[in-house]
DNA sequence: ATAGTATATTGTCAATTGACCATACAGCAC
DNA sequence: GTGCTGTATGGTCAATTGACAATATACTAT
């Protein structure tokens, strides 16, 4: 499946939206979120059916997504959830999945996320506590300062994240706690950036 | 919510399931497959929209469930999400509801829950934080000292809750925040017991 | 330089579509 | 009987809509 543009990227996403909440939008529609003319829209459409995420249904106020794309993006709803990082393995290895939890479509997209139990209370401050769980999405960007999860020596470590070229500093969110950020000079073998983490839950 | 005839049910369901495939279907559709004439599917979606199964969307191909009848057939794990409670409506009832949200099987039955948006800091310490989303269980017993939601004069709060008799104590979980305890003598029509907190989850 | 891709515009058009009218008939309540 | 509801048909129409042409610009690769 070709790599889409940041712009037919960003017309995939909205489309997709409305169609979760069964809402077919019209060309004019998008193009009208987006203050754009209906045909650039018609353009972008076409592409997005060129690179086959889209359906051609040719029918009026019929955007579909294709099949192919959602079976990438597998909507299931079910995630593993990962337990200890079994070391050499990669991280979604079967040896690695403790069990599997139904979150149904709270958190978007499924396909490449997993779930995470947190252990320890550096994030408290973020409110991630001992024994939540985080939503992660693998190999999606982080955003400076945001949280995500990264692997090193095979540990799986939950924390604020921000990356400048090569380096990346892990900062926790817990003032009373005591604990310092993390400063990592080179990306190796032994440092493995997982992914962002996109939702946290706890079972009361 | 007025009861359906037998071919009106039969004209919902096929809809249903097509929306459910996110593939609106028009109503010249809908005629072919039952083999009638366009008209009188508008005919028969017509009913629907009078007798609030169907929201009046008058867009090209939009025939959309409503809001009433996706609350009532309450599916799987879309659980509707209360905004402000409004003065003397039950607390599920259609005015309050501003989304719903597909958590999956996540906090388990689903059947009585409803989802609350917390406004506030009162619970940080419980990792319960402004903007997160609670899972409440309708009309679950609280055992005490756990997170419970409490009506008093149409305001939901979210507190740790202790039941003594007809006594009740709502206790903040913020050290820093400088909250009060609140205690109730006697349970009257301004407070109400709705459910206990089976769950609280975020997106990131 | 040249070609291709991506994005964007204005304008036009035919197909699709929901809405509505007139009409008809069967069942049911009063 | 009379009126109401529910189902059904045929015909018509204006609004919506996807498609496409002509054109322009910016960027990239060759």
């Amino acid at each position: 499946m070709k790599p889409l543009t940041e712009k037919q990227q960003e017309i995939l996403k909205y489309i997709e939206s409305r169609l979760e909440e069964n809402d077919s939008p019209s060309q004019r529609e998008i193009a009208a979120h987006f203050g754009l003319a209906q045909n650039s829209v018609y353009q972008l459409v076409s592409y997005l059916k060129k690179k086959g995420y889209l359906d051609d249904s040719s029918i009026h106020r019929g955007l579909k997504l294709s099949k192919e794309y959602l079976d990438q993006t597998k909507k299931s709803g079910y995630l593993p959830v990962i337990g200890r990082v079994a070391a050499g393995l990669p991280i979604l290895a079967q040896e690695n999945i403790q069990e599997y939890i139904d979150v149904g479509q709270t958190f978007g997209r499924t396909s490449d996320s997993f779930i995470l139990k947190v252990a320890g209370d550096s994030m408290i401050d973020e409110g991630i506590m001992d024994g939540d769980f985080v939503v992660v999405r693998k190999d999606s960007e982080i955003p400076n300062g945001q949280i995500g999860v990264v692997l090193i020596n095979d540990e799986a470590t939950v924390k604020k994240v921000y990356i400048h070229k090569n380096r990346i500093a892990l900062e926790p969110a817990n003032k009373a706690g005591g604990y310092k950020t993390i400063y990592i000079k080179n990306i190796n073998e032994d440092v493995q950036i997982v992914g962002r983490v996109t939702g946290c839950f706890r079972k009361l």
